[in-house]
DNA sequence: AAGTGGCT
DNA sequence: TTAG
């Protein structure tokens, strides 16, 4: 039931039902979190994100007080994001050529932690170079309630769930649509307890 | 500006 | 309860 609304999904995006092999990927992100830890961005403005971010890969996104951009070291620890595991780009590329992408080569890959209450306020993905390329996202653990509006943010929003294992394509037309999370609501999952990962591959440089 | 909370 |  991945579906809170009976009508097709937007033009340009893909829901993958739960990818057996995306467990697989917990052990990576464990060590990743190890060498980069996951920590809550402070934004424009001066407050502070109620998800807490990590990355692997060639670039990884980061926020301050002056802005938004890609990086190639952790501001956190001065060191280059810990490299991009092959199981990561494999899942990311099959993924995406199942939704009509061949040829996806993601060199960011944004690691999102959600405890309960943590959301994702609704936000177009626009720091990236080329847009032709999708958004692949993989969610772990807790299901999460993923909204997606329009091109104008206040245009209307449909929901959808995310569940463990499911994979989200969002290129063409819904690349730049506005969309987010709902806090997340309490729960436990076997492996993650009160946790929701999410991870988001991009092609950025 | 990917935040948050309060007001109308 | 939702929109702004």
């Amino acid at each position: 039931m991945n579906d809170l609304f009976p009508e097709p999904l937007p033009d340009g995006i893909t829901l993958l039902p739960r990818q057996a092999d995306a467990v697989a990927l917990l052990p990576l992100i464990d060590a990743i979190a190890a060498m980069s830890p996951p920590r809550h961005l402070t934004v424009p403005g001066g407050g502070s994100m109620s998800v807490a971010m990590t990355n692997c890969g060639m670039l990884g996104w980061v926020s301050d007080r002056s802005g938004y951009r890609y990086d190639r070291i952790d501001p956190l620890t001065g060191r280059p994001w810990p490299a991009m595991p092959a199981a990561f780009t494999e899942l990311a590329a099959g993924a995406a050529a199942q939704a009509g992408f061949a040829g996806f080569m993601p060199d960011a890959c944004l690691i999102n932690s959600y405890a309960p209450g943590a959301r994702m306020g609704l936000h177009q993905d626009r720091d990236e170079r080329d847009f032709a390329w999708p958004i692949v996202s993989v969610s772990l653990g807790l299901d999460a309630v993923f909204l997606i509006g329009g091109t104008r943010r206040a245009d209307p929003t449909r929901a959808l769930v995310l569940a463990d294992g499911a994979v989200l394509v969002f290129g063409g037309p819904a690349r730049r649509m506005y969309h987010g999370v709902r806090p997340l609501k309490a729960g436990h999952h076997p492996l993650l307890g009160a946790r929701r990962l999410n991870l988001t591959f991009r092609k950025a440089g």
